[in-house]
DNA sequence: GTAGTTCTTGAATGATTATTCAAGTATCAA
DNA sequence: TTGATACTTGAATAATCATTCAAGAACTAC
């Protein structure tokens, strides 16, 4: 009996992702998610309850998204340290284009977010954590293959190259030059590929 | 012939900084730098002209202090690389403690305003640079002294090393435990030591 | 003391905001 | 068709905010 909605759920989450994703929580408007989506108010706050319902739905999305592209690496059957390059690679190489000024959305929540809501907060904590663990695998993956010391510990080098990872999303904040990106890539395989570590 | 001020200018921009780091840009408003400095409205107008002027002075200061602290130990006489490694320890320590959940201003800033605010990311970049700078002179100071190879690219290892502060400093938003923090310090540590990088 | 200048005060302004809700509309089972 | 249910609409609400400004207060030079 009931109607059911005329718009996609997905959809709205992703139109919705890109307006926090460029502008951050604080700054996007009902306004801005109605213009992105569609939907006029009233439906958005009864399809998410409010605000930050929306946003939470659209964390899930993006984590669930970054998530899937470590375990497909990990999963596959070709090199993995050179896979992990790669992706430091694509990194670098938006930064300095210019095509990822609006940065890494997670790292955008933690900075702006996680300090004033604890829901959120507690979110970012869980995502963070499947991140990490998800890099761990890839590289007791690169380990087992001999692409890694014996000796390497992958968690502690996952939250190693994590803390990389961020620190290259916050330099493309910043005017990125490809020396310095390369420099960040040099420094972090070199390190993970050391005994010691 | 003219009126004084009754407040001190330092003091207010110190006043208004510890409000600025605690709640972002976005989220402090004129009536908590009122609270703070115990100026009027009408007395930070025309002291700062507006909320931006307020916070690029802040800003300001902050930076000053922070190269202040790298040139003092590129000056001084003791060894460098262990002052280096200090200083990431601190850091990894407020962090784990919780005492600085606040993060780094400037990375703060950094995410929250450069990609809306050109003034402010003008800014924001003469700043880092700067530091990165004082870094690349602490390393060079490091290896005329033979802690460091003498193959290595002082400015590519400061872009490496500033890149893990800033990675440090988006990991004490997130739940940083002890382990995570140590592992980073150690990679750091690791590779500048390497001749390679 | 007085004039001139600057600082201080705090209420008023005008804009923007998240959220609600009552009325209207579409769908489907019977 | 009818009734029940859910979705859609967009204006109204109530709060917050940055900024302005006119009036009062204090200081200094003369």
């Amino acid at each position: 009996m009931p109607r059911n909605p005329e718009y996609d759920r997905r959809q709205v989450v992703d139109q919705a992702m890109a307006v926090f994703w460029e502008r951050g929580y604080g700054k996007t408007s009902i306004g801005d998610l109605v213009a992105a989506t569609g939907l006029k108010p009233g439906s958005l706050y009864a399809a998410f309850g409010n605000k930050k319902g929306i946003y939470l739905e659209v964390l899930e999305e993006y984590h669930r998204g970054f998530v899937v592209r470590i375990r497909d690496l990990a999963r596959s059957g070709s090199p993995k340290m050179p896979a992990v390059r790669e992706l430091l690679e694509t990194i670098a190489e938006d930064a300095v284009s210019g095509r990822d000024r609006r940065g890494c959305l997670s790292v955008n929540a933690l900075l702006e977010m996680s300090g004033h809501d604890p829901d959120i907060a507690a979110r970012l904590d869980t995502h963070n954590a499947g991140v990490r663990l998800a890099f761990a695998e890839l590289l007791a993956a690169a380990q087992k293959r001999g692409e890694l010391p014996e000796a390497a510990d992958p968690m502690a080098l996952a939250a190693f190259l994590v803390s990389n990872i961020w620190g290259m999303r916050v330099m493309c904040k910043a005017r990125a030059d490809r020396a310095a990106m390369a420099a960040v890539i040099d420094g972090v395989m070199a390190s993970m590929a050391e005994k010691s570590a």
